[in-house]
DNA sequence: TGTTCATATGAATATATTATCATATGTTGT
DNA sequence: ACAACATATGATAATATATTCATATGAACA
């Protein structure tokens, strides 16, 4: 399915190589972050483009403070990054690495 | 990065159009499955061809037990899939999407 | 400087998750 | 039928996680 798509599985192959029990944690961290609804939710309202927080809270229709407390492990994790405009912070998808991981994901959930 | 690799990035914006607030907690919920680390230790192992149920457990020097409580979680996502042959059982990745949610968490992870 | 708006953070509570232990189930061979 | 092996499962205890509440920080502006 992913070769369907031309994703090169020589590649992918390769990247699963030698990997060492720490970058196994590591990995299984990072994905720790994707695994909570609260969090996905924040990442999906940012594939629209940016957004402040307050935006972000009414999307989410969810406290200030819950969302901050995320936006905080999102940051940490590098998946997304934020900017002050004013009173305001502004927060950012990091990469495309996001999006893909996420349509990957949707594509397993389908099937 | 992605997109280096031709994944078709029209494609990605689509599979992560309009999404039901149900799709993404079944999102989050697969992504938990790939949050902890002895299970993704589980599906490195597999990465190398099928094993046993004793057999990951000496790969991962881990407890039976704990073992087979998070193969169960596995098989309920339907990342794995097994089948008995005499008194073992057999496990084995249930397709390629595994393999390329994981290639994609390492490539985020290595920048 | 004081007030308001926007966001972040610490502490506490509630909930979820994991590993362990004990035991059950299922298979093979005697 | 019974013993030995392989795996699964239920209950428990330890740990991790998310949300809430209260409060702190920081920017803008009168």
């Amino acid at each position: 399915m992913a070769a369907k798509r031309g994703y090169d599985t020589k590649t992918i192959d390769h990247l699963i190589e030698n990997v060492s029990e720490n970058e196994l944690c590591d990995l299984a961290e990072l994905f720790k972050v994707f695994g909570d609804s609260t969090r996905i939710k924040i990442l999906f309202v940012l594939f629209h483009g940016e957004k402040n927080v307050t935006e972000i809270c009414d999307a989410l229709d969810m406290n200030q403070s819950a969302v901050s407390h995320q936006l905080k492990i999102l940051r940490t994790s590098k998946l997304i990054a934020s900017r002050r405009e004013g009173k305001a912070m502004i927060y950012a998808l990091a990469d495309d690495h996001v999006k893909t991981i996420i349509a990957m994901g949707k594509e397993h959930i389908e099937e």
